[in-house]
DNA sequence: GACATTCTGGTAGTGAATTACTAAAATACT
DNA sequence: AGTATTTTAGTAATTCACTACCAGAATGTC
């Protein structure tokens, strides 16, 4: 982890999902089509899977099978995947607040905790429905 | 990972080691007066010798040994001590682009670059002197 | 010189996220 | 009915940060 802010994968995958299947509201789209990145497709398989159990994408087996938002793509906050996928959002603080670290504003209680609330926010903020808007076509 | 803000655990204990070290610039510190959480001793023993190996600090072995800052507090910027636990400090961007992400404006080219550069300009400009008048006292 | 203390360095174990593989169940087409 | 397609589900392999353990080297004290 090269990088102090980080994406999990699943959350990456899950958003780019259902941003592609917001724009593309009338048709049911397979695995295939929704993989972004080359070899993400077993993983991709998994986190559709939570994203059926949390209602918010249902599919459809078989032939003409494949994946369809289950409710309107401006009901879907980011933080909603998040914790669909992760289990909870954590702010970030010192990891040893209260067990021994000393300083009175430490670096982990600010700025990482004010990063942390900067994407927090954004998540609580935008839906599927907003990012779809973003989106440029079908990529390939 | 249930943050989307995360400073390595080697990162912390290394920053709070130097903060320390900076607070009591005259003495000889040994790991068990560094170690900020009980427990992560055996990690902090590795995090040191990179410090040692990155010419921050010096160490002496034996009875009174422990470990020294080898430069002023003011000369180690925690940009600096971030890169000689990981190598190196990536912004954050999204996972997929350029490799299937079809977003113009991505969330993760947006919201978590923006994070990733408000850490990074913070840890370019902030030294552990500066972090050291935060400091409060031993902790233990 | 013997001994306790402290860092050094190697190696192995653990847990979580991701990747990979496979058989089974459901569905559509012929 | 049979077959190909697609999701479902379980399990194993991989990777990486972190944890744990231990013998060895250096240094001060008696």
């Amino acid at each position: 982890m090269p990088s102090p802010v980080s994406i999990p994968e699943s959350v990456s995958l899950a958003v780019h999902a259902l941003v592609r299947m917001a724009a593309e509201r009338d048709s049911v789209l397979k695995l295939g089509d929704l993989m972004v990145r080359p070899g993400s497709m077993d993983h991709l398989s998994k986190v559709m899977q939570k994203l059926v159990a949390a209602g918010m994408v249902s599919s459809r087996r078989g032939r003409s099978g494949g994946f369809l938002l289950a409710v309107d793509p401006s009901d879907i906050r980011l933080m909603d995947v998040w914790i669909a996928l992760e289990g909870t959002f954590q702010s970030a603080v010192c990891p040893f607040a209260g067990r021994g670290c000393s300083m009175r504003e430490c670096v982990f209680g600010t700025v990482a905790s004010d990063a942390a609330h900067l994407i927090g926010d954004y998540f609580s903020r935008t839906t599927v429905a907003d990012l779809a808007g973003l989106f440029m076509g079908k990529g390939n």
